[in-house]
DNA sequence: GATGAATGAGGATTCATTCAT
DNA sequence: TATGAATGAATCCTCATTCAT
């Protein structure tokens, strides 16, 4: 019974942490930021509203670390961190990896959809996904354009807009739209569209 | 002196009840229906609280009824209404009508995407939408069969994630997909895809 | 089609101001005063709420006009105006007659316990019926007295406590406290209760 | 430093919920249930609007709780929990503690009448107190057989009826109807009246 | 006389947050 | 660290009453 040393105590603080903030994760994707109530986050985390308080700030605190934190994940997921073009292996490979992050993160996925929409606090998540995006756009546009689209930034818009159509009936609409068969026909899409976009279409 | 016939109470029960609807519809739309009060409902419609009860029995029932109004929008709008296959400047025309319908409507759409999200009462809206949208996708369907896909279901579903996903870029960041451009890409997107898909592609 | 005559204006309005009283006797003895509104009673009444306010100057006014003309009511008929002891018929009478009175307008009796043990305006009813009830109680006093009562006080506090308890069942407990039944017994009880307690009980 | 332990809590809790009840019970009986506001009944408990829906789920719950604890005292006071016929000792004893419940409970009866006449839930009070109080019924209609009544049925319903009104006036008229002297002339009159009611009225 | 739109004050209830322990 | 009692502002909703027609 000697008392805990401070890592001890670091780590059951991480830990609580991580409760608290996959409870609200849970609940705000389910019934939204303003539906859930601080008591109901720490009811399901299994400890006192005051010890919520003690871990954060705020309900609003709690929501942006949730932001932040699945911000990195899916950054360090995602950072192509390449230069060059990629090969269509790469892309695809970072695609797969794309699909992966939103079936394996389906809660996080629907708040983010529920915060791009309407954002509870004034800063825009679409704009700072939209700055974050940059890198990932670019390496797009730089593969498509690569594969000789006569209309890169026009290409990538639809194609953006296919993969975010995509995630977005695969979180509400699952049973219609299952996720795998999505996944394929997406990426064969893609390169449909991409090649019949040829500058040259007499390949 | 003599009461006010009941025609001319219809005409004003008319018209304040489109300024509450229209007033509710831009604050669910752009702050979420839980962050928007009674109160600055009826503020934004320049009515008193109390009156807005008069004319809705609740809340719930204020975005019940936009709902249905924009529901009933939509049908009209897009009910097909038209047996066999389309033509493919009927099909496009069918496709503009829908452009045109979320560019002229974009705070009833922005609603639309926040309870496909997360529903604020019981009854699920993309229910509502998905058997509403039956004859839609039956039609869309028929289309790309008949231009020769070899997979007219998968073709189908991601040619709707892309619409859906237009839409939703052309709701949250208009400036950087803005719908005119985005309209113009889709149409020649769904086409490069159809296309391209074709069982028999030595066209 | 000539103008209607005052005297018939008067008697609609007496038409008028009748069914608004009793729609909101139905509903005070029912549900309460707190419980009912005005809207409740106009709608009942088959009228406007403005047209209501035209005959009474408030909810208030209602139940003192509802109080004051079944006040009248029970005055006038119960009324002994008359000198001297009952006899015995006249006393059986007079409790028929109350009891009676209690069984038709079962509403208003209703009421009456209601606001008897809540006011709801400052005015205690209680007050009110004890300074009518005084001549009353003074009748039934000399009756018993002239019965041989050695504690005629005595015995019309008790008597009076079986007549009030008997209507209070006859209202809240129909079923198991029928009030026909009940007559035959408290008149037959106050005979018991008086006789037996003769000054000279060996009569 | 530590927190509250948990007998602490609940300690708090008691008293608290105490002070609420017994506010809400003075001021329902007084003034009635709707006319008696959660701002009222916390102002004079002294505490905040907030904390009493700590304690208790709505208005509702409130008098509900209060009604369920009242009724449970009643029946711990009064169940005779006996077979057989009761002695007349017995049964003057049971008479004097119905008595006294009423006089060192007054406010709780007030409200008991109040709800009597006009419930404020669904649940009929006096259907709960008529299933409640059969036992004492039973009770006391043995013993009126046992003193040989040639209609105890009747009997009972006139008794039963003298004691609630005299309980009724003792509750709103007490300066005319002191309890205190009441309580000898009903017992003595109970027994008037049975006595008087034998079969064989030649004793 | 008659209507119902309109108001505003008040009432029930919820909830983020604080605080004593 | 941990608890839950306590607060008060905000929210939904009701209703007596007024008023223009």
């Amino acid at each position: 019974m000697s008392p805990r040393t401070s890592t001890q105590f670091e780590t059951i603080r991480q830990e609580k942490r991580k409760v608290i903030l996959e409870a609200a994760l849970e609940l705000f994707a389910e019934n939204g930021f303003h539906a859930t109530s601080m008591s109901t986050i720490a009811k399901k985390g299994g400890i006192s509203k005051g010890l919520a308080y003690n871990y954060f700030e705020s309900k609003n605190d709690i929501l942006e670390e949730i932001v932040d934190e699945g911000f990195h994940q899916v950054h360090d997921l995602l950072d192509p961190d390449k230069d060059g073009v990629l090969s269509e292996e790469e892309f695809i490979s970072f695609l797969e990896k794309t699909f992966a992050m939103v079936k394996n993160n389906h809660r996080y996925w629907k708040l983010y959809f529920a915060l791009m929409i309407q954002p509870v606090v004034s800063e825009n998540l679409s704009e700072k996904y939209a700055k974050a995006g940059e890198p990932l756009f670019r390496m797009m546009h730089e593969f498509i354009a690569s594969k000789g689209s006569s209309d890169p930034e026009g290409d990538l818009m639809i194609i953006s807009a296919m993969l975010e159509g995509t995630f977005l009936y695969a979180i509400v609409a699952p049973d219609i739209f299952p996720i795998d068969r999505m996944k394929e026909k997406v990426i064969d899409g893609i390169f449909r569209i991409i090649q019949s976009g040829n500058k040259n279409k007499a390949v």
